[in-house]
DNA sequence: GCGACAG
DNA sequence: ATCTTGTCGC
């Protein structure tokens, strides 16, 4: 498990977060079909916070995308690096997110996170920004259709409706079991709609919610529950250095 | 101005 | 996201 600190620069203020948004957008790659469904691997990245103690643990767990089997994870633990704003998501994940993502031994493939990409109030969210900066291919998966709208699509798996900001399609609302609510997928970064949505029902073949969604959910929770335990045993033990990481 | 709003 | 036990249903 590695440590993160708060980079220096690190947006302090809502305006300061949206110039950022509004700056780093025009590197969005929306023309690359992605990597082929199925194939290689794809990484699942999740964050749990702790806003009482002010920590926040990320993990990132590297599936095959065959077998759907776990072929590395990691995790990182840090500070909480900004408040939950709607539309300012990425703020309060991405430092530690990289980080787990750096401590992978192995590369990602396909990133997939909680959250949106294109479908964001100003075309730039967590999905996005993530890709922006790593340079992967990354989709967002929702479980709820933030402010955009859309028609139910059909009952069945593999169903779906386009998620809309008016007239433009950001999204999509796609079925991934029977009678179960949709989830709800955009494009991040290097990868089209199709294909995202393709990945998506490759990666839910008994529950709502994608395998590498439900793997990082499931592990980073745990490595906050260590890093809080931890904390409240000896509280100055989390400001300095472990003995053996230096 | 008021309410809604990914995680 | 998080607070949180049992419980309805396949």
């Amino acid at each position: 498990m590695t440590t993160v600190r708060i980079p220096a620069g690190w947006p302090a203020t809502e305006e300061q977060a949206r110039a950022v948004q509004d700056e780093l957008r025009a590197r969005v790659v929306l023309d690359e079909p992605g990597p082929a469904p199925g194939t290689g691997y794809i990484t699942g990245v999740d964050v749990a916070y702790d806003d009482e103690r002010d920590v926040v643990a990320a993990a990132a767990v590297v599936l095959d995308a065959a077998s759907l089997e776990v072929v590395a994870e990691a995790t990182a633990v840090g500070r909480v690096s900004f408040p939950y704003v709607p539309g300012l998501l990425a703020f309060r994940e991405i430092p530690t997110v990289l980080a787990a993502l750096d401590a992978l031994s192995r590369p990602p493939g396909l990133v997939v996170c909680d959250g949106y990409g294109l479908a964001h109030p100003r075309r730039f969210g967590l999905a996005s920004h993530l890709g922006v900066l790593t340079g992967l291919p990354v989709i967002g998966v929702a479980k709820n259709p933030f402010t955009f709208t859309y028609d139910e699509p059909g009952t069945r798996r593999g169903s779906s409706s386009p998620l809309l900001a008016g007239e433009e399609e950001v999204g999509r609302a796609l079925r991934t079991r029977d009678d179960v609510k949709p989830v709800f997928v955009s494009v991040g970064h290097r990868a089209t709609l199709d294909n995202a949505c393709a990945h998506v029902l490759a990666l839910t073949p008994a529950y709502r919610l994608p395998e590498t969604t439900r793997r990082a959910d499931s592990l980073c929770r745990r490595a906050l529950q260590e890093a809080t335990s931890q904390e409240a045993a000896s509280p100055e033990a989390t400001t300095r250095h472990s003995p053996t990481s230096r």
